[in-house]
Parts: structure tokens; sequence; C-alpha cells
DNA sequence: TATTCGTGGGA
DNA sequence: TTCCCAAGAAT
């Protein structure tokens, strides 16, 4: 066997992880919800969701026959939203096209929303024992410091090279051992920050560790100064109730209940005119939040109305009034829970 | 192909 | 406090 997946192997039997709640399975639907969700996202964040998501959603019907809503409200505080809605997409596929079984090809699985080369790899790896590669942030680490890659490991052409040298590095056999093998030693040993080279299995012919270079692989990603965006909202309350609206596809918080955006405060009154058929308002308080994100900053400015007129609270498409008290278990974004609490 | 998608944890 | 970034994919 070749040398990485040899050592890896051998180590992760007394030093890998082996309690995580998706592993010990081999059902394709939750290796599948548990890919999605720990894509881009630390273990630690996911467990909690994932663990409530299946209790909800056990197979891939009841997940392809749920409710929009309620699988928003699972996903909420996650991040990255898309991701909801393409498994909802997929999972009504996987039920009409395919009979409910998951196909076992990488380039079946690539067809799918949400489901690209990595993620498509590790389905096939740990429910089908395909000999696969993936390539996640902790496969890019150990193969940039084993190899000595400076560059850094984003970009399209350090990718490309470090997926040819995972398909090189593929056993022939104990192809889900290797696979987690290679996630946990990324995640314990050879982290981002501190490396713990001492104990790693591949320290012998890692050439970070000979060269000394562990400090500067993997390369930092190229800085982007932040742009700061303004978005206007209001914060409409009546009956200790606040009015939401849907978020809009390809936008941010895609698919979760928001305070609703307004151009400009200058139409407040159309607005409410418009949307909810009252004249009599009043302005309580404005206000701005910052809300930082990884590539932006969002700034927050608030009018905070309160309807002084008696109404009926008519059902309007893509509005919702919610019970302060309930906002938190809502599908609701972090960002706008938090600025409400400060209201 | 470079950008856009969140949130929370850790240094 | 501030910065980085994590079991990536879509466009």
């Amino acid at each position: 066997m070749q040398y990485i997946a040899e050592k890896v192997i051998t180590w992760h039997k007394s030093s890998g992880r082996h309690d995580l709640p998706w592993q010990k399975i081999n059902d394709p639907y939750l290796i599948w919800i548990s890919e999605i969700m720990l894509q881009q996202t630390q273990v630690s964040s996911v467990i909690p969701y994932y663990q409530r998501f299946i209790k909800t959603f056990p197979t891939v019907e009841k997940l392809a026959f749920a409710d929009h809503d309620v699988v928003m409200k699972h996903w909420s505080g996650l991040g990255y939203y898309r991701r909801a809605k393409f498994i909802m997409q997929t999972a009504k596929i996987i039920v009409q096209q395919y009979q409910s079984k998951f196909p076992d090809s990488v380039e079946k699985l690539l067809s799918l929303p949400g489901i690209g080369k990595s993620t498509a790899g590790a389905i096939c790896a740990f429910a089908f024992g395909g000999i696969e590669p993936i390539m996640d942030a902790n496969v890019k680490r150990v193969f940039c410091r084993f190899y000595g890659i400076m560059e850094w490991p984003g970009k399209a052409q350090t990718q490309k090279y470090l997926w040819s040298l995972a398909e090189q590095n593929l056993p022939s056999n104990n192809i889900q051992i290797y696979t987690q093998a290679l996630m946990d030693l990324g995640a314990t040993l050879c982290k981002g920050s501190q490396p713990v080279c001492s104990q790693c299995p591949l320290q012998l012919k890692c050439v970070s560790f000979k060269s000394n270079l562990c400090h500067v692989i993997p390369a930092k990603k190229p800085k982007k100064t932040l742009i700061t965006k303004q978005v206007n909202v209001l914060i409409v309350e009546a009956n200790n109730q606040i009015l939401f609206q849907k978020r809009s596809d390809s936008s941010v918080w895609e698919g979760l209940w928001s305070t609703p955006e307004i151009q400009d405060f200058s139409y407040t009154k159309k607005w409410i005119k418009d949307v909810l058929g009252l004249t009599k308002f009043n302005v309580v308080k404005q206000g701005a939040h910052l809300a930082i994100f990884s590539h932006y900053k969002l700034q927050l400015n608030y009018n905070h109305i309160l309807l002084t007129e008696t109404f009926s609270h008519q059902q309007l498409k893509d509005f919702l009034w919610i019970d302060r008290p309930k906002i938190g278990g809502e599908g609701i974004p972090t960002p706008i829970k938090k600025l409400l609490q400060n209201i």
C-alpha cells in the first residue's frame, strides 16, 4: 500500500475519531445529510443540527414531502441556506427519479443539487465503499504540507493538482477508514495553527516538517478589504408581534424570514399603505446594527414602527406575523434575531 | 474563474 | 478586539 494510506489507516485505529454521530452507519441518506451540513462548517457546530434534523426527517421520503418552512427552521443558524434549498430539491429527485434509492456513482451524485465533487466522493466512499477521493479543508492542509505546496490551496490550479495527488494516494481497500483518517489527522494533529507534528504518522516523509515550513503551509488566502453594504429594514410591530417577509431566492438569507427591506425610509408611509392597507403608525425608534460576515459587513439601518390602528391579520403571501417570544425558534437569520433582541 | 453564499469558535 | 477560517458548491 502507498505510504500515506498505510500510515494514516494504522494511525486511525488508535488515535482517530470514532464517535461522531454519522460514523458507524452506512445509510446513504444520513451520510448525505451530514456531508451537506459539514460543508464549510465545523463538526462541533453541525452535531446538534444533524441530530435534530434526522430525528424530524429520518428518511429521504420524510424530507421530500416536508414543509419548506419546517426544513428552514431546522437549518436556521447553521448558515449557507442554499444548502437547505438544495437538499429539498435533491430529496424530491431521489424519491421521484431514483425510487428513493441513492445512486452509488460519483457521476450521478454530481448531477444532484448541492453535491459537488468532494461531497460526491465522500458519499461514495462512506456509503458504498467506492474508491473515490475527497478534498476538504483538512485533506488540502495535509497534502499541502506533506508535499510542500507553497501556493494558496484555494487557487484553481492548486486545487487541480491536489485532486490529482488525492487520486494517486487512494488505497484499494479500507476506503472508509482512509477517508476518515485523513480528515481526523487534519482536524486533530495537522491543524491550521500549532500542528502537533511530534505525533504525526506522516512525519518522516513530510516535506513541511523536514523543512520546518508547517507555519507557512498552507499559504493564507489573499486578503481583500471588506466592503460595507447598507440595508434599510422596517421593524413593524403590533400586538407584541413582528412582521416578517420571506427572503427571495439568490439573495443573502435565501428562504428565511426576515424584517422587510425597504429601498428608502421615505417610502415608509407608502409601504405600510400598500402592504397592510394602513395609514396610522408611529416610528418609535431609529437606529443601526452592524453584522459582520466573512466577505462583507452589513449595516442594518432600521426604523421601529408601532401600528396604532386596529386591523385584521389577513394572510399576505410571503409575509408572516410572529409573536416576539417565538422569534428565537423560527427560521430567522441570526443577525436579525440579535437586532430584535435589542429593540 | 472569482465571487457569493453564514455562523461560531479559536488564537 | 480583531482576524482567520471551517467535512464546498453554484454561478
